[in-house]
DNA sequence: ACGGTATTTCTAGAATATTGGAAATATGGA
DNA sequence: TCCATATTTCCAATATTCTAGAAATACCGT
């Protein structure tokens, strides 16, 4: 992953309101949750949300299925695994003995 | 964790700059990295590296100690362990089956 | 085609973040 | 004490983000 991608991801999930639909999501696992549900739950009004979701949409932490009039929303695993992968890769490579900071990472 | 203790080590390392200051501190590992040598690799103003050093030092990824008149930067793993675990945690908890998810994430 | 629900786009004001020069502060050595 | 190096704080300009009402669009059932 390119330090821009990780770092618009970073960017998306470090609002929060962002981070509160995402979890959502997250816990809604994989039947997801539809725009307006989300809308309920957070009592955010409808074009606040659209452009949280758009913008989480935007960076691939967040995927989009339409079921008829309601649109579903999806926490993209594979997405957030690669971030944080992203985070904890090439730790400590500019430094020689540092056992103790990899185990910990 | 608290939602917005972790959105707000999100936000921080939500910028190009900021996240490139932590990568570097993540490669240093135990060795960390003073500000000079920072400053030095990533050809950022002094003032400005300041003031994103002093950011991610704020909400604990990043902690500093001063060795004579250097000030070397330490990324701090567990903090950063302790937002992975937020990230991840609570997967599904709203869904009953969603075996497939839970491993992948 | 029409009506209703769901959601997005348009728009713009307010709030916040980013940037960096200049001045201030900290540290240790001569 | 005085100097040199390291780093921060002050300040202000510029840029970006956040918010949400209103209008527009999408979809489906009738």
């Amino acid at each position: 992953m390119k330090i821009d991608d990780a770092a618009a991801r970073l960017e998306a999930l470090g609002n929060r309101t962002r981070l509160q639909i995402y979890r959502a999501l997250v816990r809604a696992g994989r039947s997801g949750t539809p725009v307006g549900r989300l809308q309920d739950k957070l009592k955010i009004p409808a074009s606040t949300l659209s452009h949280h979701i758009k913008s989480l949409v935007a960076v691939g932490l967040v995927s989009q299925v339409r079921e008829s009039t309601t649109l579903v929303c999806h926490a993209n695993y594979d997405s957030m695994q690669g971030l944080v992968d992203f985070l904890v890769s090439e730790c400590c490579v500019d430094e020689a003995e540092c056992k103790d900071a990899k185990t910990a990472a």
